[in-house]
DNA sequence: AAACCATTCGACAAACGGGTCGAATAGACG
DNA sequence: CGTCTATTCGACCCGTTTGTCGAATGGTTT
């Protein structure tokens, strides 16, 4: 499956639940809860995410775990680079070793474009844009489900 | 990593190998050596191959491999689908389950476009189209050689 | 200082892809 | 029919990713 690994999905998913304004800094475990990924998997996974600046944690008594920055400011490339490794995008589609533009396969011209279009596209989407994504999502379901009741 | 599994790799180099023209059918064991990829393991990606209708195979004394139609016939994607599944290209980026155009990642969008061109360019390369280009660079370091040489 | 508690660390289990080995199978020849 | 031989099949090993568990760490509060 030509996917980025499971652990930056978790990653966009949990951070997309630590919107601002709420009572914070939040925990692992509600964090994990309410988007459903195993704690102590997320736990891991927050870590990678402190040590690339993108969350803060602070232990121990109110202790608890926060965005460093503002959604809008944390891109999304950001977060797949600090789990998937800053290379994940690099190699040629095939995995060849040798893959250049000298010792190039056919797919190489072509990969070489798409690389640059999806890096730029995880570049452009910050989290406050999958804020607002699942957010618009979430009132398009609740709308639909007043008209729903409504009629019924 | 972004790529396409490693066995759908071998399974282009091991095909790009296979020009028709010369003694054949070919061994296994001779291609393997040809391109670099393990014996046994190369088995069990032909044996794909040969479910998939891309190779047709023979056992025991006279057997041998070879491709099942010409390698204009052979489209890349059907190498790659028989090795990684039909459904290698189906997925959300990000790896979420339910990620379609009702419940859609903020990325669904844009990957479902990419997912179209990528599909595309897999269907547009043959294996002659791959057999020309390793040819063509087979020449081109050939005549840079040749070219080294005389005037040294 | 002692109690508390969320993060952090390290060891470990399960699942998966990649890779190896030897035996089983079956087609062609003598 | 028996032998030869290349593919095929099944069992197994290794490394990475995913996921779990318990203990260690260190900041807060009382």
């Amino acid at each position: 499956m030509l996917t980025l690994s499971n652990s930056a999905s978790y990653a966009v998913k949990a951070l997309s639940c630590m919107q601002e304004g709420e009572d914070r800094p939040r925990f692992v475990k509600d964090i994990a809860a309410a988007c459903g990924v195993p704690p102590a998997y997320l736990a891991k996974i927050f870590k990678k995410l402190v040590d690339a600046g993108i969350l803060v944690s602070k232990r121990g008594w109110a202790g608890g775990t926060d965005l460093a920055r503002a959604p809008g400011e944390i891109r999304v490339i950001e977060i797949v680079e600090a789990l998937d490794g800053k290379e994940f995008l690099e190699g040629c589609l095939l995995g060849n070793e040798i893959c250049s533009d000298e010792r190039a396969c056919p797919l190489h011209q072509f990969w070489k474009r798409e690389r640059v279009l999806i890096a730029g596209e995880l570049h452009k989407q910050t989290l406050a844009d999958v804020i607002a994504f699942e957010e618009r999502r979430a009132r398009a379901r609740q709308s639909r489900q007043a008209i729903a009741s409504a009629s019924a």
